[in-house]
DNA sequence: CCACGACCTAA
DNA sequence: TAGGTCGTG
């Protein structure tokens, strides 16, 4: 068990695992636990002190993003009441740095489902082709790699209980396996480029493409609108009017927030409960 | 650009 | 009914 001092820097290990974002982790006996990558994580958080294994330091940092001057974004994106209020209650939600082809997949599955729905998939998916590892006398799938989900048949992969997204999962797997280089490239881009190169595969609209350069491409100018984020925006932002489109939502909430609007976004998320039906 | 229904499945 | 996308008007 490695430790890792983080003195000053904000970071709630709980809040961020279990936000939404990803979908992998569970807590058994103080722990979580999580398959990423190759190998399963553990991690505990007591304090200013994280307790881990599995990963290195190197890596520890950078999926959890603490090399990200987080007081900073907070400070930037903190521009009204409701977001100030967000930022009191879940300062140290961080956004976690994921693997682009899990995440592109995750949130493929993510369409017209809750979180418990999009888990399952993703563990069905892993269970059936994934590399099964063990730990701490626990069983756990690795994400399959495209190359591998690539060579299945499409009425396999619906075996998963992935319903109508079968095909989309195929496609995508298509294309990632035949060019290895399909998330360098999008991470060079810029953030609405790349938006319409991530667009261009079935199933992947405007939400899911930005769920996925928020969350594995560090494009934070990315504000994913679900249904909730959309309540928030309509009843607290504009007046409580008729329903915006996607992008003039998202334009709004770029010129309001600033370049981290995706943090808002998160920390707006992590209040819906509090603020849901409230003013409708 | 906006409205509409279909799409799989599980809770 | 659900954290959308796609095809059609």
């Amino acid at each position: 068990m490695q430790t890792f001092s983080l003195e000053d820097i904000p970071f709630q290990l709980d809040l961020t695992v279990s936000c939404g974002q990803a979908f992998r982790w569970q807590k058994q006996n103080g722990f979580w636990y999580a398959p990423v990558g190759d190998k399963v994580w553990k991690v505990r958080q007591e304090g200013e002190q994280l307790q881990y294994e599995g990963p290195t330091e190197e890596e520890l940092v950078r999926y959890f993003g603490l090399d990200v001057p987080l007081n900073t974004i907070l400070d930037e994106i903190d521009t009204d009441p409701l977001i100030h209020a967000a930022i009191d209650q879940c300062r140290g939600l961080r956004i976690i740095r994921q693997d682009p082809w899990e995440c592109l997949i995750s949130y493929i599955c993510a369409t017209c489902a809750n979180i418990p729905g999009i888990t399952m998939r993703i563990e069905h998916l892993s269970k059936s082709y994934g590399r099964r590892v063990e730990a701490d006398a626990a069983v756990f799938y690795t994400f399959p790699k495209a190359e591998r989900l690539a060579a299945e048949e499409i009425c396999s992969v619906r075996a998963c209980k992935v319903g109508y997204r079968d095909t989309y999962i195929c496609t995508a797997a298509k294309t990632a396996a035949e060019n290895p280089r399909w998330a360098d490239e999008i991470r060079r881009l810029p953030y609405l480029s790349a938006k319409e190169r991530l667009m261009t595969l079935p199933g992947v609209g405007p939400k899911v493409a930005d769920c996925v350069l928020l969350f594995a491409f560090e494009k934070y100018e990315a504000f994913p609108i679900d249904v909730w984020i959309e309540r928030i925006l309509r009843t607290k932002y504009l007046g409580g009017a008729q329903k915006l489109s996607y992008n003039k939502a998202g334009t709004f909430a770029r010129d309001h927030f600033g370049q981290y609007a995706g943090y808002a976004q998160e920390y707006l998320f992590g209040i819906r409960e509090e603020i849901a039906g409230k003013g409708e």
